[in-house]
DNA sequence: TGCCGCATCGGGAAATTCCTGATGCGGCAT
DNA sequence: ATGCCGCATCAGGAATTTCCCGATGCGGCA
């Protein structure tokens, strides 16, 4: 049986050569391509079209579920798996809407890493087990309050994102080129949805679910 | 020469598996226990005494500079380098203080890691190239307002916590017995000397400072 | 076909922020 | 001892923003 050929995106350098030696060393995979950013990701994959893209999420530029996005578009024969430090609700659900094949913590261990690639190799769809706990958390019975997850839609996430950073309704406005008076719709929607009422505790959130981080 | 001994320190097992299989690549160099976070870490440290120990900031619990300061203090021969994702002047300046022999960014090329394994270990500093000119920036020339810390008063740190918890002018006037007024100062006053001039950042300020955590 | 969610925008009252003072008090440096 | 300065405390009023209603077009799905 021929090897996996792999693409693997990260943007930490010292990350990914990590991640390759790690790959190098398992019997049957081979990385064929890396990149660092989004963008370099949706083009090394169009040529070099490999069986699976192992594909960070938070990226400068282009994101993991952007190139994912588009891997899966122009690609479809590649599978993609996303790996992530962060467990958030809204990446997991964004992700398996876009039809990834398997989404990876990277606090989990090696001998999962390979489990996964199997996984993925073999068409399964292959979720660290506590991303799997929580996706069935949320689709099984959920309360209609509190605890559990608003998935929020695209717009309102990248509003939520905007607002963490601290950008002012008019500047998100600009950004997003709407009426002021649409951001600040979102902005209510959102805070309805989480249940929560102030922007500092929009804030804690949004860091939380790893939208932003606490630093720049 | 007898190999390097080294203590490698990252909570993301993958991630840290990663750098393992790199640092194994390298002549001279034999990682002789890994940590998944700061407790770990000194524990590990004081153990196995290693020469250099290589320690990621971010961690749950005790974070890598609380550790960095314990390995610092209680093993004086072993050197330690930082590893991680953030540039953040914040960071950077507290791990220098404690006396870090090196900076390294996640981002930096395989061959960086080895030669500040190298300068580290013959008892140099390093620094990524990108932390350098921060400091050197930091260090030169400079106004006296802006950078080094902003020691606020221990009124206006009051309100810094309860505002990023959330809390209203209102509720902050109430609970400490002021007048509304009296607490809008503050916040501007807050405002003013960290730079910072909305909501949201100050919420990032307090959690990167430790004055209230992203939960709860 | 009809309902519902999403994206988008407005009006207008209510609340908050922002800017500019102002006062008393205690330390500390000359 | 005397003046200066920072800190704690508060106000007034203008400028913004938030908040609460309401509305339209569009696409999916039963």
């Amino acid at each position: 049986m021929k090897p996996l050929r792999l693409l693997l995106a990260d943007d930490h350098t010292l990350v990914r050569a990590g991640l390759r030696a790690l790959l190098d060393g398992i019997e049957g995979i081979s990385v064929v391509a890396e990149a660092n950013n989004g963008e370099e990701a949706v083009a090394l994959a169009a040529q070099h079209q490999p069986d699976i893209a192992l594909l960070d999420i938070t990226m400068p530029g282009m994101n993991g579920l952007q190139a994912a996005e588009r891997i899966l578009r122009d690609l479809p024969d590649t599978r993609v798996l996303i790996l992530s430090m962060h467990a958030s609700e809204e990446y997991v659900t964004q992700a398996l809407k876009l039809g990834v094949s398997g989404y990876l913590l990277k606090d989990a261990a090696t001998l999962e890493l390979q489990a996964a690639l199997e996984a993925v190799a073999s068409g399964a769809t292959y979720l660290s087990p506590r991303i799997t706990s929580q996706v069935l958390q949320s689709t099984g019975l959920r309360q209609p309050e509190a605890p559990g997850q608003a998935a929020l839609t695209a717009r309102q996430l990248e509003v939520l994102k905007l607002l963490a950073l601290g950008r002012s309704i008019k500047e998100i406005a600009f950004d997003l080129q709407l009426s002021p008076k649409t951001v600040e719709t979102y902005r209510a929607q959102i805070m309805d949805r989480l249940g929560i009422h102030d922007l500092a505790s929009l804030v804690r959130y949004a860091i939380r679910n790893g939208l932003i981080d606490a630093n720049a």
